[in-house]
DNA sequence: ATTGGTGATGCATTTTTTGCATCGGCACCC
DNA sequence: GGGTGCCGATGCAAAAAATGCATCACCAAT
């Protein structure tokens, strides 16, 4: 799209804070770059960077401009996968950004649904916590969030919720394993490998917990499943994950549920000692998602109500 | 704005309908504009036009596409009018389509006056009937519209809404000039002169005197006030209008309101037999309006309320 | 004082855009 | 039925714009 190209440029820019860095990376030279934010800033009428020593900056009135250009390439991009749909065949990219717990099973499994249904329809997936998320949705860079933490950003437009109870999972040889549900003084003493206190199930814990000054011995923080799965094959401990994380909604009906490791168990922790939380299913408030996003954002609300037949609102 | 020029020219295309044409208006030969269109359409990936004989049309991809120019622009003129009102002075241009009630005497004032406050902000105002004001508020060629008229696209907001009785006209020695209001019986035997079919008040009144089978005489019919009643001072005739082309809002307080023509008089006509209509002041849904734009939107609302204190709602 | 980074600018070069002339196509009209 | 006029598309040369190089002035950290 030439007509966008000094637009993305000043994107660019402002992402990297300065004109030379900016340059190298969209393989131009300074000058041109340069002249080229200059004249923009000439029909503008007004400076869009403060001139730092180190580099540029947004002014306000580059913040103004620039949200208005990231707006641009998103209706842009949505036009396109709207013209493209005309043809019959859906084509688009869909940006999704996702905590850890869905992008584990839950999204592969939904994303590879939705490419068998339209191959034309590419993603991208960046896995962040809740304000890193917000903030993605905010600049449009990606189009859907899969939050597990309240939101609070303004600008978030919650398209649909799921309640998930927090479950902690031990080695199938465990004290606690023949339990139905575990309770929090069923925690005392235990070695725990807690998530990221950026991660949603972690605040959770983290009230439930402090609350009750149980004697924990926290062994271990991560902020990856795999690793934290993994661990517990070498030592007995205990961490936490919500049922996202484990069903892909892909079960067969009537066929067993699939585990998700064979050698650990998963617990619900009652709920009288830790409340359920909510993942949420987002976009940007006021924006028209492209054709594709919008589908696949249906798709996986649907999809959710499959599994948790309970548990998905609005 | 250079990085524009392309979707301009676009614009310009689909409102001519000819390469040819559009290329006189913008000042360039047919050869750069046919190959800008071309160079687009590739870059699109499909074309955006379907080649006549006689010239050139939009095709579905074309019309998703020019209304997402449409939209970019409108989006710029809202980012640049909000940019200037960070150096403290508004700048901008208010876009304004409004049947030609409204536009007698309401909106000289309220544009003078907001001027007065604000003198960096342009105006444009279009006379226009209901079908298009909608049209110019979906095509973003407005940004306001003053409808006295039902809404009927579902892509209009009214902002505000305010009741209007409507009038009738008669020169001040006319039989019915004693009277407070006038019935529909009273027109028997008089000379009408009525506002053309488009009109809402022409609709109303068509409603009304189709039900009750009076023998009218219509002389004339006009859309325009100003010939309407200068007409009644070469012939004894009633015309029709609405109180907001009588009243401005710049009445002081307390000081007769002053007549809008010594020599005629305007008599409501009694509401049981024609409903009050209502004036729409609207927007187009889900639009951001620039802030000169939203700003006077504003301060028309208040002036409405000034001056029909009942009557205006939302 | 030196070094390494920044953005701005004059000048030659390259790339892009534009305009002219012209082609082929279609519709209208005498 | 053969002009006639209007349309969009295209080859080629001229004009305009964007780019790259070299260099400047500036600032901060060393």
């Amino acid at each position: 799209m030439r007509f966008m190209t000094s637009l993305r440029f000043i994107d660019v820019v402002a992402r990297e804070g300065s004109i030379r860095k900016a340059a190298d990376k969209l393989s131009i030279t300074s000058t041109a770059l340069n002249r080229r934010i200059l004249q923009i800033e000439d029909e503008i009428g007004q400076p869009l960077f403060e001139r730092l020593p180190g580099g540029v900056r947004l002014n306000t009135a580059g913040e103004i401009f620039l949200q208005h250009i990231r707006s641009q390439f998103a209706d842009l991009a949505r036009v396109q996968s709207q013209i493209s749909d005309l043809s019959g065949i859906r084509r688009g990219h869909v940006q999704i950004a996702s905590g850890a717990d869905a992008l584990r099973r839950f999204l592969p499994a939904a994303i590879a649904s939705y490419r068998a249904a339209h191959p034309a329809v590419s993603f991208d997936l960046a896995r962040c916590y809740r304000d890193e998320a917000e903030a993605r949705l905010f600049s449009l860079d990606s189009d859907i969030a899969l939050i597990f933490a309240p939101i609070r950003a303004a600008h978030v437009h919650v398209a649909a919720t799921l309640r998930q109870q927090v479950h902690c999972v031990m080695p199938a040889d465990h004290r606690l394993a023949s339990r139905d549900s575990i309770r929090i003084r069923d925690l005392a003493g235990e070695r725990l490998v807690l998530p990221t206190s950026q991660s949603g199930v972690r605040q959770l814990l983290d009230t439930a917990l402090m609350r009750r000054n149980v004697d924990l011995e926290v062994i271990l923080e991560s902020d990856s499943f795999e690793f934290m799965q993994n661990f517990l094959h070498f030592e007995s401990a205990l961490f936490f994950q919500i049922p996202i994380a484990v069903d892909a909604g892909n079960v067969t009906p009537g066929s067993p549920r699939q585990s998700f490791d064979d050698r650990l168990v998963s617990r619900p922790i009652d709920l009288a000692d830790l409340p359920a939380g909510t993942l949420h299913i987002c976009h940007l408030k006021g924006r028209v998602l492209p054709v594709a996003a919008a589908k696949f954002l249906d798709d996986i609300i649907t999809s959710l109500r499959t599994i948790f037949p309970q548990e998905v609102d609005q």
